[in-house]
DNA sequence: GAATGTATCGAAAGCCTATTCAAAAAATTT
DNA sequence: AAATTTTTTGAATAGGCTTTCGATACATTC
């Protein structure tokens, strides 16, 4: 006796092969034409018939075809691959979340998917990234390098890769820069924090191979300069940008024996590394220590005093990085923009 | 008279032309043979005399060629096509960026670059973030659906592409799943609350239609039942999963007549949404108020007074999703496993 | 009626790779 | 030395798409 075993289709050993829905092909077949006038309908790149470009459209959504975005990239070399890649150094930086959610915006409505990489402030890992986002023969790239002289990124730039730079530029190379006013920033912050009286002002900086730190640490001292606060080694720190050198540097300024009454800090993450050294000692915001840091957060009213911070226009960097990227594409030669967007002083309880 | 113009290369007017470097063909050409060779050195998949073979990889040297992930993906329908998917409901949420830390971690290591989707919980943004996956022919997708009756991703599961789901699962479908165990952690938070004397303890919980919402839920009232401490309609409110929620629904409760005096929130969102009401009403954490908060955030001790939450270990969750996926990738058949990893209660000083 | 122009469409080439099939060369056995 | 096996290689195909070029059918002009 037989006995009849049922195979239901999920589970049938067909795992390998194709997984695609239908070709340009079967809407071929099934609307009685080649595939070139298929092609031409997808794209309305040619003049065809009204008649059997109505046939061909009720064969695509009979059967459900999508285009192969892959197939269609490996054809059509430049321009409509609809890919984009990203590389960031620190996703878990809330700034740089930020400026995705701008990219992805502009990204989503205009139909491009996005390869995210995030490097880690390590150069090998950026350049293995760049080589896979070469490969994947994506249209343009957005980018916060490592430093200003990252070769391999300019490499790329200079093969015609269309590239906007957010954040951090890159000497010496023509890309469009989207990002703000870091001296100016620092600038207010300190200025600031003179104004209400505080004369002891330290700072922790971030990675010096950061051009963006390098600037705020401009911004810090010009406005000790103008108020004619001399300039005190001890008081500032140099780290490496992450939350635990902000713990460990402002542990480090505040147990001097004569420490400071205000901190000015380089980013978002150093600022809340501060944060946790200044609660665990028990010092009270602003009386004891004064403190402002350089990037806004969304939270930042949910800080406890709310903190008062440089915000950069996080968002909007990313939604004009993309903008600006989107028209590269589409105009290669159009010449280079470098967009300085204003970092607000937003000025809450903990100054 | 002649004028010589000299125009350089990254001036001249080759950008529609191709950016790639070199092809397999170029490689096979300088180093003597055909391509299939090269390619089988590349892919070390038959033999090949040592001698050519050394002769092929000078040239791939030489000519600095890196073979087109994209050929690649179009050759071989399914499996090492090297890209995958992520798609989660909100970047912005602390959490879902420690789990893509985490997957990024494996993914870079087996070779994968990541299409990053972020749907923001929009169902309609999902659905075609999952058109433009399929259509990248990527190899696997790890996605935390915008609820558990997902009929889009369904199909895609059902159609054989490996899904491994993270944080919320798929009835009815055949997945991976990496999440914790919400019902324990919920109820382990409010457990400690009410073991430190508080009696009229309020959530605020995400959306419904989020399993996870549901779930913790679940756990919040079990612990007050195991208490006999009453139900009370009044002190639950529902929200929508956001920040500004987290504002509205915290400030609906702490106005009430007869106010809670402690909070359990349903996420990290909330929870910060949550601590801006209670510091603009100036209210004291933890004696006007005591609060726990799902999901821990890296910083939690800079929040003031530290925060003590349900640690749901994120980045661990994204790097066990990755590895399943990688596993399922090369093993299709492999039966699909559910890891219940464990939420555990950081207890700091907010209770 | 012949010549020209236009709208519409198909055949075929090419993008870059992996893989099958068979041929050639080398090594081994008889 | 002949026959067999093994190793090594190349030609050709497929994968899904765009685009060029040429062909057909039709409308227009002289």
């Amino acid at each position: 006796m037989k006995s009849f075993t049922f195979v239901p289709d999920s589970i049938s050993n067909d795992h390998k092969k194709k997984r695609s829905m239908g070709s340009m092909n079967e809407v071929a077949r099934r609307a009685g034409v080649s595939i070139a006038t298929v092609s031409r309908v997808l794209n309305n790149s040619q003049s065809v018939n009204e008649e059997t470009r109505l046939r061909i459209l009720k064969a695509i959504r009979e059967l459900k075809y999508q285009p192969s975005r892959v197939a269609k990239r490996l054809r059509s070399k430049s321009g409509s691959s609809n890919l984009l890649g990203v590389l960031v150094p620190d996703i878990r930086n809330p700034f740089y979340v930020d400026v995705l959610m701008g990219i992805e915006e502009v990204a989503y409505r205009n139909n491009y998917a996005i390869i995210m990489c995030n490097f880690g402030q390590d150069e090998k890992k950026e350049a293995m990234y760049l080589d896979i986002l070469e490969s994947e023969a994506i249209d343009g790239l957005i980018a916060a390098p490592a430093t200003e002289y990252d070769q391999r990124l300019k490499k790329i730039v200079k093969n015609g890769l269309p590239v906007v730079c957010v954040d951090r530029g890159l000497k010496d190379s023509e890309v469009d820069l989207v990002w703000v006013n870091n001296e100016a920033g620092a600038y207010a912050a300190v200025d600031h924090l003179i104004r209400n009286g505080y004369k002891r002002i330290a700072h922790i900086g971030g990675l010096p191979s950061i051009p963006s730190s390098v600037l705020r640490e401009i911004g810090y001292r010009s406005a000790l300069t103008d108020h004619q606060i001399d300039f005190n080694p001890e008081l500032v720190r140099l780290g490496d940008s992450t939350y635990e050198s902000g713990v460990r540097l402002a542990s480090e300024l505040l147990k001097l024996q004569n420490p400071p009454d205000a901190l000015f800090t380089g980013n978002n993450l150093i600022t809340l590394g501060a944060l946790e050294t200044i609660h665990s000692l028990k010092l009270k915001i602003p009386e004891d220590i004064a403190i402002i840091g350089f990037d806004d957060m969304s939270w930042a009213n949910s800080l406890n005093p709310a903190l008062t911070a440089v915000r950069q226009p996080a968002f909007e960097i990313g939604k004009r990085a993309g903008e600006l990227l989107i028209q590269r594409i589409s105009d290669p030669k159009r010449p280079c923009i470098q967009m300085t967007m204003n970092a607000e002083l937003m000025v809450r309880s903990s100054c």
